[in-house]
DNA sequence: CATAGGGTAAGCATATATGTCAACAATTAA
DNA sequence: TTAATTGTTGACATATATGCTTACCCTATG
């Protein structure tokens, strides 16, 4: 039995929220990490709406901008 | 400055082996944790072998069919 | 009122992850 | 040898992430 898509989406949000509060708490804007880590504004807004379902390749470049480990981005409870 | 794509490719085999490990762990061959998640073996392979750019939802889905926080798979050192 | 900053969103193009199927290699066992 | 298990790889189709542009909504500030 596999998981269901409304957890996927539920995961994603989370996801989102998490990059969002660690994004504040470094004082960012969503601008600041868009240009720091050479990704589209519009691209960090649709992952932290959970809008998307992004990549190992964009949560390594997005963690490295925000000086933290990756796993961080998935320091939460579901 | 952004990171390079050599670093991308370095992370995508580091989270591979990581995700092999864990596998191999719980016994389970590539086929077994493929038809425990719905997924295909040929995409297992992929991973485990960081010739994949994998997402958030895959990642998921294998981090419940393998019965380990999400986190786990980046618990390795770069 | 206007302007600027922060965020969201639609639309389209391009790149690529995964599904799917087939073939193949290596290992183990009979 | 043959057969089974495990894993890898190529090719193609489909789905979708991101780039990119434009436009919009708020809020604050002039």
């Amino acid at each position: 039995m596999s998981i269901d898509s409304k957890k996927i989406l539920t995961y994603q949000k989370e996801f989102g929220k998490q990059l969002k509060k660690i994004r504040l708490s470094k004082k960012m804007s969503q601008l600041d990490l868009a240009a720091s880590c050479d990704l589209e504004k519009t691209s960090i807004s649709r992952i932290e709406n959970g809008r998307t379902n992004t990549t190992l390749k964009t949560m390594i470049i997005i963690s490295e901008a925000l000086n933290v480990n990756i796993y961080e981005l998935f320091d939460f409870e579901i």
